[in-house]
DNA sequence: CTCGCCACCTGGGGGC
DNA sequence: TGCCCCCAGGTGGCGA
């Protein structure tokens, strides 16, 4: 599920729970994440979560000691649930706050949970972000000057964390289509105005997102409920040969980096 | 460096 | 029902 959109959510769903708390106990079903889990991690008992904050689409829960390390990976999702709920094939992970349990489901286990101690170097999978696309930082000039001497695709462009984080594959066919940028343009051939429309389409798309999620806060938090009561419509996203919603030109489907790219071959340019 | 491609994993959906 | 193939929202790491 997670891009940055519905990591953000997900943060300010379960921040209101569990900042504050003491750590009561961890539960370790799976270690065999896209890392093992960090063998420091059964050891937090005692801590105090103090924040809830978010670097690209990881979540950095502050605990004090150190900062434990979320990523949601493609299918991950957490729930804040009574301590004590049952669970299922797919819930590798609990972090016990008294009576109420973080848990982590993640049928593909493309997720993580790492630890940073306090006063190591940040760790290595953060070092190297890109700018957060929501910030002041990125403008059109930003991303004018990041884009000089890329050849690669804009799409590609988007989706690389060194460059601007938390683009994923949706948003960016969003965000390109409201940008009106065909998604295979070399990244270097945009100018400053275009660079600038792009900016702030991703701002837009990104904002929007959040504001539909966050209708379904509750959901994340409440005992039950689904993950992913997103309403926002997609523009282009999923609809191969259906109208363009501002032309009504056939939307096509092409592959870029080994992942489906949906643009209007009319409007984007 | 950059770029394009592969791999990691499980599950859902469509076609037969 | 079952099987087989394709597809899926991320991203580190590889070789060219």
């Amino acid at each position: 599920m997670p891009e940055l959109p519905e990591v953000e959510v997900t943060r300010r769903g379960i921040a209101r729970a569990l900042a504050g708390q003491r750590i009561s106990a961890i539960e370790v079903r799976e270690s065999r994440l896209r890392w093992p889990v960090p063998p420091a991690v059964r050891g937090l008992a005692g801590l105090t979560v103090r924040s809830v904050k978010r670097r690209a689409k990881y979540l950095l829960l502050d605990c004090g000691d150190g900062q434990l390390i979320m990523h949601l990976g493609m299918s991950g999702s957490l729930r804040v649930l009574p301590a004590g709920t049952a669970f299922d094939k797919h819930d590798h992970f609990d972090l016990v706050l008294g009576e109420r349990l973080l848990r982590l489901r993640d049928p593909r286990r493309f997720g993580a949970v790492l630890w940073r101690k306090t006063g190591d170097a940040p760790h290595p999978l953060l070092a190297r972000l890109g700018i957060e696309p929501l910030s002041r930082a990125l403008d059109g000039a930003r991303l004018h000057a990041l884009t000089r001497a890329r050849r690669a695709p804009i799409k590609a462009f988007l989706m690389d964390s060194r460059r601007v984080v938390g683009v994923g594959n949706i948003y960016a066919s969003e965000s390109l289509y409201r940008a009106r940028i065909d998604p295979r343009t070399p990244a270097r051939r945009l100018s400053l105005a275009r660079c600038a429309r792009l900016a702030r389409a991703i701002k837009d798309t990104l904002r929007s997102a959040i504001r539909a999620g966050g209708s379904s806060l509750r959901d994340y938090v409440g005992a039950d409920g689904g993950y992913g009561c997103f309403q926002l419509r997609m523009l282009v996203y999923g609809r191969e040969g259906k109208r363009c919603r501002r032309c009504g030109a056939a939307v096509r489907r092409i592959v870029l980096g080994q992942r489906s790219t949906y643009f209007c071959p009319a409007c984007q340019r």
